[in-house]
DNA sequence: TATTGTTATACTCTATAACTATA
DNA sequence: TATAGTTATAGAGTATAACAATA
């Protein structure tokens, strides 16, 4: 099955399917390691940013997430039905909500980052210090350079990434 | 909205959060490219993969391309409107359909590659051949260390690769 | 009139099981 | 009994629009 083209090189050899196949890789081994304890990518994105931000309204949380205010409503049903977070009266304005973190919420975070480091720990097993700090550099000029917003990454499912296939 | 983080990096420090997000981004642009002439990631590759094993039956097919061969009863059907593939009658087992790709599908593998080479320029813009040499590279032995199958990405939908959000 | 949170709807994609015709 | 292709069903996820309360 050695790939036999005329024109163009294995995906292989692509970059741009590498960084595919490894994203999509990358983001289901998040989730497998955030379900043991009980929550997935979207839910960690949601805790990591009310640390910074506690009490603002799900309107402002849901811009700085980058995901529309209709799914910030499930997003603070589950934290709150897991007593991680808590909706409050909005001391200015009687139609939002403020969401803040509930003391649970810091102990989730701390096995939240312990997945984060499994993780990292896991993919770069075969790298030492020095291909890491070469990796992380030309990647953090390829989101800069292609307009990523840093730290919002707007395909983290709850579960899984999501979708089929393709070769 | 500087990040402050009292144990944990930055994500943009994290190489498996750049993995995911730029993974994502990508994704969704060779969906974006492919769009204008009518096909998807997954239809890409499974004409890519017949372009070198023509005949096969949809179940030897759909395990190539890493997919149940449920999934795989449609994306035939969906290149069979475009003309794009035919079935044909399995020379030894007639309850397997045989595959074949039929000459629009050349024309149509043509310019989904051109497809693939603006998204590689368009991600790979800024870095210099050194760049991309190092980063092929990189990629290229966490793939492999990390036990992904040459070329098989199961993770493209026909749009996009769909999901919600995370920080 | 616009905005916040919410709900309802439709649409896509997936995973499972079941059916048929063959083997 | 198992397998190839197909179909049906239910579930998860998303996007859009609409609604009540408030600005």
């Amino acid at each position: 099955m050695t790939e036999a083209d005329p024109t163009h090189a294995p995906l292989f050899e692509h970059p741009a399917f590498l960084l595919g196949q490894l994203g999509f890789h990358t983001a289901g081994r998040f989730a497998d390691l955030l379900a043991p304890i009980g929550i997935g990518p979207r839910h960690f994105g949601m805790l990591r940013l009310l640390r910074d931000h506690d009490g603002q309204s799900q309107q402002q949380l849901s811009e700085m997430l980058g995901i529309h205010r209709n799914v910030m409503v499930g997003l603070v049903d589950d934290l709150e039905k897991r007593e991680l977070v808590e909706r409050r009266k909005h001391p200015t304005d009687r139609r939002a909500h403020a969401v803040y973190l509930l003391p649970a919420a810091h102990e989730m975070l701390a096995r939240a980052y312990e997945a984060v480091d499994g993780l990292e720990a896991e993919l770069l097993a075969s790298f030492d210090e020095r291909d890491i700090a070469t990796l992380l550099g030309l990647l953090q000029r390829l989101a800069t350079a292609n307009g990523l917003r840093r730290g919002i990454h707007p395909g983290l499912t709850s579960e899984r990434i999501s979708p089929p296939p393709c070769g």
